[in-house]
DNA sequence: GATGAATGAGTCTTCATTCAT
DNA sequence: AATGAATGAAGACTCATTCAT
């Protein structure tokens, strides 16, 4: 069953446990043992804890931002759009016994020193306001506050993740969708 | 040294620590080294590390209780009101170095074992919702709307944390706020 | 229930806890908790952890010299009386869930510099030879062999409390009877 | 400093240490240091200190195993045999300053839950009896009461390693010697 | 490309004891 | 006679990283 490439089974292994657990409360002992290789093995892929921790968000990222695109060029309404989002996150929370955003959650453990961390939140997160900001722009096009309505969504997006988390429940997600449905058909 | 007051230092010490860092980021004996104490007082008066944190969260939820009743009672308009919570975690976020909600920093790095912190989060967002719907009571008495209107505004006033702490930046608290009187004036 | 004394309870507390786990394994504070004392009261009675060992061996020593010295008065043959010591034995294993001699146990902890106790152990032990020479002396008065043999079956004796507890059997302690019987009656 | 070799290092200076000392006297701070190994790789090579302790009983019990079958095998009368046995103990307690047998000595310290511990115990204090009962079936071929005589020196031997450790002195060994040839000679 | 052994600094926690009241 | 707070040293164990092979 073992993938034959040690870098592979590494940033697999570290995305599963960073995201089950937080990225501070893995270490790269647990992470080595289970990816079935070397210590000194994962030093000649990754050039240190952090750097398989970026590896690992620019994964997620690459892989959501793909869906954001398609999504952003669906055959429905905005607002179906912004449900069909939505409901996506419900999916998520479940699978994963309500572990929120990877990006929050790091951040919340990573300090100004760790650059390269907060440089992939960053772009992340700018990546999720762009696409709320243009599904407020298809709703209403040229509308002067698209950018700032798209922000609040992104705003709402983030807490519904933040406190389901927290209460691992999903109420919040369902809120969230219907608070970002009120502001964006205002 | 400073004998007297110990178990007084070592909170007000974690309280900083675990708010600029993060629990999982500080270790205790950071923590007894700036609070000027021996390792075992600590242990005299807390638990365990876990025990000290839930001392902290405690803290935390009773100054702010306060504080949430003060404004409920407050002589002013529940959009006032709304724009004041918001205003003073614009102010707190400043002060923090966008250090954002306690709890949901905790939470990111607490597994199910650490029950008595998951209950202090539990507790402290279930008083967050309460105050959220009270003011929209006020706003609209005898709503329908009220619980599922307040629960969108807590939501948002996460995600205001969560990403004010991610980027830095106090525009989502801004937007969030924005979004709130939105939610609360339809 | 709580006895007035403190003195008594933390040497009754201590008196248990030595003998179930061993004089190593239970700390001070396990003591003065389940005695229901302060930490200062403890030393206010008793001058150190070893000073509490040493009343502990005692007290033991002194119970059971009593009971030594009645039954070498008994009515019944010297042979009836090894038996009933083994059967006595027995039954103290069976009670204290296969735990050996205090003393033993106590000794294979306790290095040179531990002189109060060393000493407690040398003088029971030699107790318990006079014990074991006097009933060879009952069995064969004048007999040249007798602090010999009763030697032997000291030794014998101890052997069956320390194999009892190794093996948590009650075993060694009938075949060290028989073999004291073999030996007393040549 | 000293390379290679560091699990052979640390396992000598603990199996010198814990037979000074006891298993409970001894902190692996202390081994390590002597043994001029860091801490962690103190881990890499055992599992805890209890593994350690464990490693130490095998490799006591592999190196007496051998000595046992080859006096088993060699060529002088039973009773010969278990002479040269008992001076071989009586050398031993000379040269450890009188510490007995590590195994009775681990077992005063270790609770029900050290399974490894209690089985390496169980499985050596085995091979003694086998040894004795051994030495009785070679005295008298095909006699029904070996089995009974070999586990009671197997007894006497165990007190004598007990006794000598208490009182710091050889005379147990050699009563327990004359006892044991008295025993095989009936 | 892969590895097992080694490491120093760190983790949280408990030890027996003493102090001022 | 009794107490709760304070302590330095030690307990077992884990961290992320580097090295020689």
């Amino acid at each position: 069953m073992r993938k034959p490439n040690a870098k592979e089974r590494i940033l697999e292994t570290a995305s599963q446990l960073f995201h089950e657990r937080g990225y501070s409360e893995v270490g790269i002992n647990e992470i080595i043992e289970k990816a079935e290789t070397a210590k000194a093995s994962f030093y000649q892929h990754f050039s240190s804890k952090e750097g398989l921790c970026e590896a690992w968000l620019q994964n997620v990222h690459d892989r959501s931002e793909g869906a954001r695109s398609e999504l952003l060029e669906a055959d429905c309404s905005p607002v179906e759009k912004i449900r069909i989002y939505f409901e996506r996150m419900e999916r998520i929370m479940k699978e994963s016994n309500f572990r929120g955003c990877p990006y929050s959650n790091t951040g919340a453990v990573s300090g100004e020193e760790c650059g390269g961390i907060r440089k992939q939140i960053e772009d992340h997160k700018q990546s999720l306001r762009d696409f709320f900001r243009a599904l407020c722009e298809q709703q209403n096009p040229g509308g002067e506050e698209n950018s700032s309505v798209g922000d609040q969504i992104f705003v709402l997006f983030s807490g519904a993740a933040t406190e389901a988390q927290n209460l691992r429940d999903l109420w919040p997600v369902r809120e969230a969708c219907k608070a970002a449905i009120t502001l964006i058909s205002q």
